[in-house]
DNA sequence: CTAGGTACATGGCATCACTATGTAGTCGTG
DNA sequence: CACGACTACATAGTGATGCCATGTACCTAG
């Protein structure tokens, strides 16, 4: 259904996994449904997983491996201290985006 | 002061040229100047020229001249048909959007 | 004549989402 | 047992787009 411009999409998918990761340590392929339950349209796993491992390259997430009686052995990830600060850096910026958007297009619609 | 991301700004930066164009017709550095003035960081001339020339080639804006006593002659871009229906449809995408980051970062605790 | 503001434009780079593809474990059904 | 479907992770290549540096050119002030 909804389905957005990919390119409005950028930087802001690691705020949203990060957000995940803040309610609970999970692993990629359920975060995936869970975007895609939460109702961002599509979202590819070759999407989700580089995003995964860029945010644990930055210091974000560390992972540990838990086995499945449904699958291969999941990689869950845990919000650090690190991942916590950039989330809500995360947060802010965003607000302060979504305000400075709102600024430009009230108004609009005349 | 508020520098963002620049990821976070893909995508962001038609919707609001369109905005501001759509107020009024309006050349390119006076737009620079508008977007800076509204809150948008640093935004570099180098990221808003190639901007507007992809809504011209995408037929959401015509353009003609306008010679000005401090400078160089203007170059004015006026908003189409077609260009206020993108803006529409990027408003409406951009709410939608929000509406979803909202969902995900509500009940971050501090 | 030089400096600085005005005004437009381009080229190379980096980031990051998308598509397509590959690997592999588990389970139900024929 | 073979097969397909679902689960689960991962990478390579491509494309869109913002950023920086740079170039051109006009105008006014000192």
């Amino acid at each position: 259904m909804s389905d957005f411009d990919p390119q409005m999409l950028k930087g802001l998918l690691t705020l949203l996994l990060l957000s995940l990761l803040a309610e609970r340590d999970d692993y990629g392929y359920s975060l995936v449904e869970r975007l895609r339950a939460g109702g961002l349209g599509e979202v590819a796993e070759g999407t989700v997983y580089p995003a995964l491992a860029r945010v644990e390259r930055s210091g974000y997430v560390a992972t540990y491996h838990v086995p499945s009686d449904r699958g291969p052995a999941r990689k869950y990830y845990r919000l650090s201290e690190a991942g916590r600060d950039e989330l809500h850096a995360r947060v802010d910026a965003w607000h302060r985006l979504a305000h400075v958007v709102e600024h430009f297009t009230k108004g609009i619609e005349l």
